[in-house]
DNA sequence: ACGTTATATTTTAACGTTAAACCAGTGTAT
DNA sequence: ATACACTGGTTTAACGTTAAAATATAACGT
């Protein structure tokens, strides 16, 4: 800009007036400003000068647990990214992916944070105890929480899921099933192998949904005289079809086999329903399988999953525009709770023997 | 930061030293800066000072020619940006999703571009004459695009569309196709209804995806004899099952109807699917359909997708690679041809009255 | 005791903008 | 003639950092 400035014999305000308020400058000079701007190569203001002079970058920035590809593999975490892209753009901002881990420590994940030049985060999914969420927190600025941690005075996005799982776990139970087995996604930080998790792992959850899933399992399967104990959950660290499969082996290996298993996420169950089938069972007639989730190929599997529904894109939507009305001072709710309902499909139906 | 410095009466770049250079500072004052900082409320080096002041913003942006959240829409546009972020990841920067358009104008939409605090950019499928590309070029900035347009000079990744197209085509003659329809997405800006796009239309393309699609079917055809002028071409301005269908609903009402359609992409042949079974027509048997892309839905489709295979994901990470190479100054490839093959499964068949 | 090296910190200057305040010249109404 | 508002600029200062070079202090070998 500055040799713009000089070339022409102006200050550089006007320079930056001509891109700002062109109205302020005459429109020959102005002409002239952005001729000399194109001969000499000079693009028009720095967006990074700008936004230290202005204070704001206009960019939100989302905060991932996982390696940033990772997002992309589930459907459910992309369609809730649709969402935050929609309200950002529609404000006008552009949206910032931090670079989660690469295979990093704590450290140089929190360190992303700290050095991410945006005006604001949404932080999806991460365990209450991870770094970067406090690292989110000591920038203060403005940021919103999807699905987990849930933390005080930071506004929230997200479902009941504790009473979500309780309607899955009720219709099987309705449906006569009384050995049931579960498929959880990781429980706290994968500092084991995966496998079945015993109460004691289940009570020092880190991950608030995956608590409140098991505790409406837990929940409804105690009330119908189902002792929780006796139930097998097998954590997986992650979510996909090929870690289901590993859980459902060892689940349908078991003294009696479950006739009923709940999965944490439709990834999950998809996986479950494939190994079933290859093992010979059908489902539902000799294994019902329920998921979470409804992500959209669930309606298409077959036989087309048993879920809860929620709605992702909404709740990225919300999220980013609870985020942007943060960012412009307005006052907002801080916690806000979306409708999930269970989706009755062919995975579920009365357990094997009963007519 | 000036006020952790006044505070413990050291200069400011001690502090900046504390945080960047441990090792040059003594433990001990290195330890109070870090308390003082907490009492104070400082985290650390602001980032937009310090990419001003080290010229560099450890950001790529990625730049798409529709609205952001169009993108998460199609499988193909989300792998792609997958592998975008593998790569990005890898080399410890982050990924701004640059706000495409709300709808917007040319001039908004290049503006954008203009604004965005990036250290290069990835274009991803974008016109000839689009004004964002443009602008990425103006502000001199590393940039990679894919797909298209093809630039004189501009490291380009993408695959050999027409002679992909040319297979899918030559299967379908083979297989004894004489009566063929098309179903395109944009063939140049929407400033029209979708329908039928005459010659004209198709010589006027601007976007070099689709004419190099529609060349390779056209070569083909008439090298069989079949002159491509009587072939209907539909065109819809943009990629999704419902436009597909639409398109089918015309082509299928016409004349003699085709025994084969040729879909620029997945998303387009899946809806043609679902309309042809709603005529209450079979595929393969009443119908043939090939699509592009091979995104993952072709294959557990029903029937399954005849189509040319991409790996999409590697394209985005290769586009990521080589603008990280360029910002590294590295020596790079200017065009990189992906393989790109054809997939034979079960919606191409005979056509009907041929045994 | 004296130059030598190492260590810890400071000084200087620049990265590229722009908000806010200010100023000179030209009407315009009173 | 005098205050008053426009128009089209300019000046000043600050946004928060850090590379590079300079300086002070302590420790060391002979």
């Amino acid at each position: 800009m500055t040799r713009v400035a000089e070339e022409l014999g102006v200050s550089s305000m006007t320079i930056s007036n001509a891109y700002n308020r062109p109205e302020r400058v005459s429109e020959s000079l102005r002409e002239q400003i952005f001729e000399t701007a194109e001969r000499l190569g000079y693009a028009g203001p720095d967006p990074v000068a700008r936004s230290l002079r202005r204070q704001k970058t206009n960019l939100a920035g989302v905060l991932y647990s996982n390696p940033l590809s990772y997002a992309f593999d589930d459907a459910a975490q992309v369609l809730f990214l649709k969402g935050v892209a929609a309200a950002t753009e529609e404000a006008g901002m552009g949206l910032v992916l931090v670079p989660g881990s690469v295979g990093s420590s704590p450290n140089a994940r929190a360190s992303a944070v700290m050095d991410a030049a945006v005006d604001g985060f949404v932080v999806y999914s991460i365990a209450d105890d991870d770094p970067l969420v406090e690292a989110a927190l000591r920038r203060r600025m403005p940021t919103v929480i999807a699905d987990q941690p849930l933390l005080e005075g930071v506004p929230f996005v997200g479902i009941d899921n504790e009473s979500a799982a309780r309607e899955v776990a009720r219709h099987l139970v309705d449906l006569g099933h009384e050995r049931f087995g579960v498929v959880s996604f990781s429980i706290a930080a994968a500092d084991r192998a995966p496998g079945i998790a015993d109460s004691h792992r289940q009570r020092s959850a880190t991950l608030r949904v995956t608590r409140a899933r098991l505790a409406g399992y837990e929940g409804v399967l105690e009330a119908a005289g189902l002792p929780w104990k006796e139930v097998p959950v097998y954590e997986c660290f992650g979510s996909s079809k090929a870690l289901g499969r590993e859980a459902a082996d060892v689940l349908l290996s078991q003294g009696p086999p479950p006739t009923a298993i709940l999965a944490l996420s439709d990834q999950l169950a998809l996986g479950v329903i494939e190994t079933a089938k290859e093992r010979g069972l059908s489902v539902p007639e000799d294994l019902s399988v329920a998921g979470f989730d409804d992500v959209p190929e669930a309606a298409t599997s077959r036989p087309p999953l048993t879920t809860v529904h929620q709605d992702h894109t909404k709740k990225g939507e919300l999220a980013g525009r609870l985020l942007i009305a943060q960012l412009r001072e307005e006052e907002t709710e801080d916690t806000d709770l979306l409708p999930a309902r269970l989706v009755v499909r062919d995975s579920t139906g009365r357990p094997p023997g009963t007519s």
